[in-house]
DNA sequence: TTGCGTGCAAAGGTTTTGCATGGCA
DNA sequence: TGCCATGCAAAACCTTTGCACGCAA
């Protein structure tokens, strides 16, 4: 329980700062290494891995784990979770795009579960899979 | 669309005998590895990921990602599909727990997502991320 | 006989880890 | 000064692939 003492140093700053800048918006490790090879701050792959993986304790980022062959996702969300409350993510089996979805329904969703489940459905990282209407109709699958 | 032809050979013939003892329940490859190391027939880990494919493609076999550590999950689906129509799958974030629903709750929440999301929600493929019930209130957390 | 299936090992990719050094408090 | 954070490279891990041989049809 006792939480450890972690510094606050420019690389954590920088990474907050570079995910500021695309609310909304899914990354992955190879994005932010890319962006902080070409930039001015340098920051090493086991740094990333580690940076986020203490982002996401903070809960800070959201990890999203969309595909089996890809590598993590991430996300930021911030301070701002009550405006993205119910926000939820699909990913289209055909085309692979990621949408973002934001409903009342899901709190209906989230109260079955419970009630008739026990189940605290966590709608924050859980990834529905499926078809998107594009790929439903043209047949990109 | 034109089926290439595929023997039917005895590891094959194997695999399905194994999967078909183990109904409702998920397994690693590994757990396939080791189940094919002791026996008496032997199984090289590249032919069980190729016949695996194969099943997962004729619709036999339901794959899951249920974590991005561990190795992809199967489960034998067979020709009951009908009887397991409603199943779906709870990862719990606590313990690790997957734990099997089936209700019908799932079709209303399919229609849902069909027609105000204009998705086509796979609950096959979904893993529902949650807390169950013991790491809520035992806090393993 | 034809050509898919198999086994072995090597390759591919993502993520983790060890160790020495640098930087925050 | 103490201790966490970082970088580099090696390691671990899961999965795929190439190639030669075996086996089903």
């Amino acid at each position: 329980m006792a939480k450890e003492i972690q510094y606050n140093t420019k690389h954590h700053e920088a990474l907050i700062a570079y995910l500021k800048t695309i609310p909304g918006q899914h990354v992955t490790i190879n994005d932010i290494c890319a962006h902080f090879t070409g930039g001015t701050q340098k920051m090493g792959v086991a740094t990333i891995y580690r940076q986020m993986e203490r982002l996401v304790q903070e809960g800070l980022v959201q990890k999203y784990i969309i595909d089996e062959k890809s590598s993590a996702c991430f996300e930021y969300i911030g301070d701002n979770s009550s405006a993205e409350k119910n926000c939820f993510h699909c990913k289209c089996e055909g085309c692979g795009k990621l949408i973002h979805l934001a409903c009342e329904e899901i709190e209906h969703m989230q109260s079955h579960f419970l009630k008739d489940h026990n189940f605290t459905l966590d709608t924050t990282r859980t990834v529905f899979y499926g078809l998107c209407a594009d790929c439903r109709n043209g047949g990109n699958a």
